[in-house]
DNA sequence: CGTTAGTTTGATGGTCCTCAAGCACTGTGG
DNA sequence: CCACAGTGCTTGAGGACCATCAAACTAACG
């Protein structure tokens, strides 16, 4: 922790693109309208357009879809240095929603400012394409898991990236994380029914790989379990500084 | 058709930018080296680094993981106009695999050039995070219709996308459009069994909704098939230039 | 102490997979 | 010209995986 003073966000592009002290101004000037929102009511719903971009400080959200026939898909979490909503910023109305699982604090950025940032900063906007890549990684093994894994190997293969992105951040490792989701978000996310949930996730504790109880994830077997998701963390990783 | 000469890129960025005589001239640059491709080989493989993007002017590619146990899942398809490996460029290492589904013609575009193309002209920096957004909305949708469509609804809602998308640069339409995939193409997409492709496009067929014979896909019935599949375009239009 | 949100377990059945086999079409070589 | 292999399409039978329905249980909370 050389530098806590820096946002989340900061600490993720400066592993990409060494900021000069230029952009690191203007990566900060777009931190400036810090707000909070409580759990469980959507920041933004589908449909909704002209709103803002957010940087997630502190707190997770899931973005997600709903259907016609009332059922939703979560699509991805949000963690502590994530990006949340810049697509529908570019694309100008949101083609999902956001709900913060917790209390969640966000600094919000309007389309306006990002623009002008990107027009300002040319390799800051590369490092936040960087970062939206990254993201887009993860929503593609996200597809890869529903599409062609059964529920128990996409089960571990979910709690590992998630450990590993919290890793990452600081607030998980190897032994497990503190995780405030229901069996009904994991539901949500997998494409499986909470029942069904319950069931895989009885297998993986008597198997004893994995246990998800009381808000917190613990590994008991963290290699057998990688083996049993084939879970190649590649696409989460990041070797060093692309841009000089 | 006012400017046949245009690139199909080039042709949808100017929807989304008003792009100037600079910025036109260095798009025009990252075209320069042309390059085909047979079909069924793939142009880059997962794991592979160091490699380039390409801009697709003709044919279709699709972009895949394959697992351990051999089975594959299709992420995305690409047709002309389209980016390919851009993200798997700015992480430096490919996370998928890209094989043309027919003989095709692309622009290769080297890491440097793109990167320097977008220190030099940021607003076409931020029309292809713009095209890159777009295509990250359909991935979305495909997890959507995976997690949460059956399958006859999700085989709809992908006929329904790709005719639109085509519709979109002039080679489709609502009576239908010309489609070299094969049903096994369609399974790998939509996460099914060959077999089971096939009695779903029997059901559609019998229910008089759409055809898929002979390389051509026919909509019968464009609007039951639109019900069926609870298909919103909202996600795929553009209704404007962003920047001015 | 009733209510609500979340978890757990059982029973039943449907969607979709796997295995298997046959058919149509195309290109290739004897 | 025809045998044959290869690719893709089609259909049937049986079964696995997971959804749905139902109900009991726990913990938190006013």
């Amino acid at each position: 922790m050389k530098s806590v003073e820096l946002s989340p966000l900061t600490r993720k592009l400066s592993a990409f693109v060494a900021l000069s002290k230029d952009e690191l101004a203007v990566l900060d000037r777009l931190h400036q309208r810090r707000r909070t929102f409580v759990a469980g009511r959507d920041m933004v719903h589908q449909g909704q357009s002209a709103h803002a971009a957010y940087i997630l400080s502190a707190g997770w959200v899931c973005s997600y879809k709903l259907q016609a026939n009332g059922t939703r898909q979560i699509v991805d979490f949000q963690v502590p240095g994530d990006f949340l909503g810049l697509r529908s910023v570019l694309l100008r109305t949101s083609d999902h929603s956001f709900e913060p699982i917790v209390e969640i604090e966000a600094a919000e950025v309007l389309a306006s400012d990002l623009l002008n940032a990107f027009a300002q900063t040319p390799r800051l906007a590369t490092a936040i394409l960087w970062a939206a890549s990254r993201d887009e990684a993860m929503v593609v093994e996200h597809l890869v898991g529903i599409g062609r894994r059964d529920a128990e190997a996409r089960m571990a293969h979910f709690l590992l990236e998630l450990g590993s992105r919290l890793a990452l951040v600081g607030i998980g490792s190897r032994e497990g994380f503190d995780c405030p989701l229901t069996q009904y978000h994991l539901a949500d996310t997998l494409g499986l029914s909470a029942v069904h949930v319950n069931r895989v996730l009885r297998q993986l504790r008597e198997q004893g790989l994995v246990t998800f109880r009381d808000d917190r994830v613990t590994f008991h077997d963290f290699g057998a379990l990688v083996e049993l998701a084939e879970f190649d963390p590649a696409y989460l990783d990041q070797t060093g500084p692309l841009l000089k």
